[in-house]
RNA sequence: GGCCCCAUAGUGAAGCGGUCUAACACACCAGCCUUUCACGCUGGCGACACGGGUUCGAAUCCCGUUGGGGUCACCA
């Protein structure tokens, strides 16, 4: 017999922002449906923002796109089993729950917000379990009619059968409640809206999806689910709950420890492929040793629900840093250019980019291309190569901090030196590291002691990339300009010279 | 608090009753490389929450305890 064709969904809120949750949610969704040939589905589950669901959508749906997700079904794509917004699907909701009702599976409810309140006060006095009593389970037509005629506006409730309720997690295996405990709960607001997990069992129905595969904390809903699949005599989709990503603290990730948006993650210079790489892994494992570096692609034909984890996982930044890095070293050049230039523009450091800004930049990037952990570092690591500083703002400390305890004399007369060797030649990489050796040789410094002055005084901090191909990236003017910038500085309180910028 | 889920080093995790004096990755420490930093390489630190079972044998199975998390609405 042929299974049901895979089906999957990833259904957000319209927050305006895509949460991390959600994507790494959506990327398990999307890995196994690509996996096993299925399709994967985006639906809006909109039914308590009914007003803005337009704008905060897209939010959602470029956090999704950003990190490299596409959906097969959607209310942007279209589809066979739409509308896709739940706010567009609440005359099928009413159906149903008008199904139940005659059925006598589901009744009318004309309790006050206040009434329930007092009676869940009274459960929770008398160390009960609050639920629903049942008020209005058994009231006649004719009752209902007197209600409805005072105008009270009834809400559907579901008569929940008693016994165990359980379904089988493909994570976790067989999960169960007492059915007891819930009380029979509102499936229809009394405004005509379906509460969440109404709206969610009839739209994972029609909509034909045979894999939930869901956060955590969806886990308490099933139950509840469970029950109005079985009240309609539907069968189940299978169900994964994938687990929770939690704060160093280990609270479930939360904004105010840490960025949680996909919009945040990007301001910080993080490239999609490595957060979506970073979430692959938390909750998910391919098992055994391997390749942590992975793309989508494959990821796609790695994953399986199987290899899912049981234990919730620590959002670890720092690993995240890492793989950024690694991911960023995979860049080409061109790519890394296209990728920092906005960081470069936001940092005031190039205006609006014409091709010299690009071809510099890129030529500067090389430089630090292997020691960028994140593209927003780019611009505060390439400052000085775009700024110049007056004497005073030469670090002194810095500059004549030599291990070997040379004296600001001895900086002061190679920094002298320096800079006529500067026009001795051509102004190259290799040519530099020629004539510097040999001058560290007929001083009978070590190198070292020759180049870390050398290298605040062009670049003004203790780190740098490689010292002679600054050189020549900077340029004969600059790096003379800086060195004699660096010398003024070393003479004390002496004057300036505008030597050092323009 | 009730219910549900979970429990291997700081973090992510491998492990599926013997091959565990327990992988691997990040972090951390040391060394090498090296003009600084980074990369890379080598080595090190560091864990089966606790207590009972079951078994010839348990990180692996069962129970309890403890700990952590999730969830308890006419929110989603």
């Amino acid at each position: 017999m042929n299974p049901k064709p895979i089906r999957v969904r990833i259904a957000p809120s319209p927050t305006g922002n895509c949460h991390v949750g959600t994507a790494r949610t959506a990327l398990y969704n999307y890995l196994f449906a690509k996996q096993t040939g299925g399709t994967f589905i985006l639906r809006v589950d909109d039914t308590d923002s009914l007003r803005n669901t337009l704008e905060s959508e897209q939010g959602v749906f470029e956090g999704l796109r950003w990190i490299g997700l596409s959906w097969d079904e959607g209310p942007d794509v279209g589809g066979a089993y739409g509308p896709y917004r739940q706010s567009e699907r609440l005359g099928i909701y009413a159906e149903r729950a008008h199904e139940l009702l005659e059925k006598d599976l589901a009744y009318e409810c004309f309790c006050s917000p206040e009434d329930l309140e007092a009676e869940r006060k009274q459960q929770m006095a008398r160390k009960e379990d609050p639920h629903y009593g049942g008020h209005c389970a058994n009231l006649t037509a004719a009752e209902r009619e007197t209600l409805r005629a005072k105008g009270i506006k009834p809400s559907i409730r579901l008569r929940v059968r008693p016994g165990t309720v359980g379904f089988d997690d493909s994570i976790r295996g067989r999960v169960e409640q007492d059915a007891g405990i819930m009380g029979d709960f509102v499936i229809i607001k009394s405004n005509g809206i379906p509460v969440y997990n109404f709206g969610t069992v009839i739209d994972e129905y029609e909509m034909q999806i045979s894999h939930v595969i869901r956060g955590a904390e969806h886990i308490s809903n099933t139950f509840p689910q469970v029950l109005i699949y079985e009240a309609f005599g539907w069968e189940m989709p299978v169900f994964a709950h994938l687990v929770l990503m939690l704060n160093p603290d280990k609270t479930k990730i939360s904004k105010r420890k840490g960025a949680v948006y996909l919009g945040d993650f990007a301001a910080m210079g993080y490239l999609p492929e490595a957060l979506l790489n970073f979430c692959a892994f938390l909750g998910w494992t391919p098992g055994g040793i391997s390749e942590e570096i992975l793309s989508l692609t494959e990821l796609q034909e790695m994953f399986s629900l199987q290899r899912c984890t049981q234990s919730n996982a620590v959002f670890d930044q720092v690993k995240l840093d890492w793989m950024n890095g690694m991911w960023i070293r995979r860049l080409s050049a061109a790519e890394l250019t296209s990728r920092v230039m906005p960081f470069m523009i936001d940092a005031g450091l190039i205006n609006v980019p014409v091709k010299s800004d690009e071809i510099r930049l890129e030529a500067l990037l090389e430089l630090i291309h292997e020691r960028l952990p994140r593209l927003d570092e780019a611009p505060e690591t390439l400052a000085y190569f775009y700024t110049d500083w007056p004497a005073e703002e030469v670090d002194l400390d810095l500059l004549t901090a030599s291990k070997s305890n040379r004296t600001k004399e001895d900086i002061y007369s190679v920094l002298q030196e320096s800079i006529k060797l500067l026009r001795s030649n051509s102004f190259t990489a290799a040519a530099l590291e020629e004539q510097f050796k040999a001058l560290a040789a007929s001083l009978e410094w070590k190198l070292g002691d020759l180049l870390m002055p050398l290298r605040v005084a062009v670049t003004n901090r203790k780190i740098s990339p490689p010292l002679f191909t600054t050189m020549e990236v900077l340029g004969l003017e600059k790096v003379s300009q800086r060195l004699a910038n660096a010398s003024a500085a070393l003479l004390g309180n002496a004057p300036a010279d505008r030597s050092g910028h323009e």
